[in-house]
DNA sequence: GCTTTATGGAGAT
DNA sequence: TCTCCCTAAAGCC
């Protein structure tokens, strides 16, 4: 399930191995075949991230805006150009599996998996996926096109590569004006807006309202890509009670905030992962990314000792989603 | 085999 | 503040 960081690496796979080629475009599901069909054989020509949204611009002023939502994901097979800017290569994007083997290795830095910045981007095949139960199928061979496996929406094609989306909460085709007006609804995205000027307006927006900093960082108008994951870490990082009103939180925390965003997703888009111990000593990071459930300070750490101060982590509902926050840290 | 869960958001009330 | 939608895998019996 995707915060803005998946959408970024997604969208530099779009990028590399879509734009400039002419797909086939299906909807095996058949909930977006007519949407599928206005797009089939056309190439697209650019590709957009703005927060949790991707736009895919096909030839002539066609934007395919797509959402992933909570469970949406993209599954690219056959040939993969990889971003060089991108840490791995994997099959599925968007979601991780849950068992303690996300597909995007954490540590693998110097092995097959992964890539050198500066290295000019390669060919690599992957699996449709790499789930247990979708294994064997890629495992008999590499299946061209690819069999069809659960409820794909929308399947892409290039005559050598394949991608699948499952279960998005937006997949719609728009006009250019409609793709910014989408656009312009959402606050700043690190990776797309001036980063200063980004500040500013997140500060500023922030700054004025009485609703809880903890509302705040996940509303998509004020700041775009933060989810439920990045906002529990975000708001432990910067010790911060989740409840106190955004004009209430101090100018340079705020600003903070900000910043503490920026260094995250560029984090995120780089390693695949939504690592936020980063100021842990590389031992303890090192013990804590090995386990799964092990990786945050505060998220999903339910009653479980704060690892500063040994005080339970508290869970509680905030506007329907859990946030989990230390009491005595975040007082 | 069935139930629960999830990194989200829109729309109704 | 509540309800609903989307899908797959983990958790539990």
């Amino acid at each position: 399930m995707p915060e803005g960081h998946s959408v970024h690496r997604i969208a530099r796979q779009f990028d590399r191995n879509f734009v400039g080629r002419a797909v086939t475009a299906s909807s095996p599901q058949g909930r977006f075949v007519e949407g599928a069909s206005v797009i089939d054989r056309r190439t697209p020509t650019e590709v957009r991230a703005v927060g949790k949204q991707m736009f895919l611009e096909f030839d002539d002023d066609i934007w395919l805006r797509v959402h992933l939502g909570m469970y949406g994901a993209w599954d690219f097979a056959g040939e993969i150009l990889v971003d060089p800017t991108i840490a791995s290569a994997n099959g599925r994007m968007g979601q991780t599996n849950q068992r303690g083997t996300d597909l995007e290795p954490v540590f693998d830095t110097a092995g097959e998996n992964s890539l050198s910045s500066i290295g000019a981007p390669r060919r690599t095949r992957v699996h449709v996926r790499m789930s247990e139960q979708t294994r064997g199928l890629a495992d008999e061979g590499d299946q061209w096109p690819p069999p069809v496996v659960g409820q794909v929406r929308l399947r892409l094609m290039t005559d050598a590569t394949c991608a699948d989306l499952r279960g998005p909460t937006a997949c719609q085709l728009q006009t250019p004006d409609e793709m910014l007006a989408t656009v312009a609804k959402l606050g700043p995205d690190p990776l797309v807006d001036d980063v200063a000027e980004g500040e500013e307006r997140f500060a500023a927006v922030v700054r004025r309202k009485p609703t809880p900093i903890g509302l705040l960082l996940m509303d998509q108008t004020v700041v775009s890509g933060i989810g439920n994951v990045y906002r529990a870490e975000m708001l432990f990082r910067a010790r911060l009670n989740p409840h106190t009103p955004g004009r209430d939180v101090p100018e340079e925390t705020v600003r903070g905030l900000w910043r503490d965003w920026v260094r995250l997703l560029a984090i995120g888009v780089e390693t695949g992962q939504m690592m936020t111990m980063d100021d842990l000593n590389p031992d303890a990071y090192r013990l804590a990314m090995a386990h799964r459930d092990d990786r945050h300070w505060v998220y999903h750490r339910a009653g479980l000792p704060c690892r500063v101060c040994g005080t339970a982590i508290v869970l509680e509902e905030m506007a329907t989603r859990k946030l989990y926050w230390c009491p005595s840290c975040q007082a």
